[in-house]
DNA sequence: GGGGTTGTTGACCGTTCGGTCAAGTCGCCC
DNA sequence: GGGCGACTTGACCGAACGGTCAACAACCCC
């Protein structure tokens, strides 16, 4: 759907407020009663955008791990998936860290990073049980990794434009060291 | 002042767009008047916010590490003040997150940690140079251990509310593994 | 007590917003 | 061709916003 796509843009690059629905129609040359044919209300159509972004990121990251049997390879699998889908998708940074503040739309976020920081507590325990992992609280280290491959996401994919590779490189080294005693 | 805390207070549980300076003056049963007697704008005040919390939050970092001459143990004293902080400061962490998300707030957030990064990453330096900390971009592993604090910060202290302390070893357990090779 | 400074009020203004809807266009099937 | 459903238009609506301002209150100093 062009709309999704357009407004998506339009929410990273102004903000969400600031972006009227007027905006968003006038950018593709079509009356504003295509937006509301389409979608019931911008709050809704915005949290669509989310829902799908967030599955999209999901669906990378388990593709990208694959049948991979080691968990910890399993997990740099997913930091750097992860990072490529960042850096394909600038936009949706932007909208997450945003929804996470306003109340209507942190239950979305809250969920969707439930489910991220799921399937990483489970590779964190297989590898705790072979060994390979600290052990410590899973969900801790999970999100630890999270953070680690967020900030230097945004930090270096995001504010300046450096080579995906090196800066997965960068996070995995730290996470590999922080996950591993 | 009064108004300052009240409006972060409001910002940071309805969100900067939502709340209206009708709801921050109502909230402290004043005119509208004194709003604009004391502060030029909505986005004025907002920057102000933003300020001043970054400045509390330095000094309290500033504070902590006082004249430890073991860089690796800065480093900890410093991720020790700043989960306090945030305990201490819930508001803080959402207007910060909100306001990374805006064109216009952007900036400020951006130099706030430009200057947090500098810091750190003196320490760091310092640390690789007495060989305590691998030999890695400093910057980066200074974003990391950044990302990692905050990260558990907001889902411990903020969303769940656990125990400062308990979070803060995690944090510093986990990065104090990722510093050193 | 009069005049000046500082602080406060809330009705009011122009603008913009999210959302509605009567009207119209288009292609498709009978 | 004519009728119907899918889709599109943009003028329009009430509400709410950020910000202004004439009026006024409280206080101090002379």
């Amino acid at each position: 759907m062009q709309l999704l796509r357009e407004a998506a843009r339009l929410f990273s690059e102004q903000g969400y407020h600031p972006t009227s629905v007027a905006d968003i129609v006038a950018s593709l040359s079509v009356g504003k009663g295509v937006f509301y044919w389409y979608f019931p209300s911008k709050e809704e159509l915005f949290v669509e955008i989310l829902r799908s972004a967030h599955q999209d990121l999901r669906r990378r990251q388990q593709a990208a791990i694959g049948e991979e049997p080691d968990p910890v390879a399993r997990i740099e699998l997913g930091i750097r998936a992860s990072m490529a889908w960042f850096h394909e998708h600038r936009n949706s940074f932007n909208l997450f860290q945003f929804a996470a503040t306003e109340e209507r739309f942190a239950p979305v976020v809250r969920h969707n990073e439930e489910v991220a920081i799921a399937d990483a507590v489970r590779h964190i325990k297989d590898g705790i049980v072979e060994g390979r992992i600290a052990d410590q609280d899973p969900e801790v280290l999970a999100l630890a990794v999270v953070g680690v491959t967020e900030r230097l996401a945004q930090a270096y994919l995001l504010e300046r434009d450096e080579p995906v590779d090196e800066v997965s490189d960068a996070a995995v080294a730290f996470c590999l060291r922080g996950l591993t005693g």
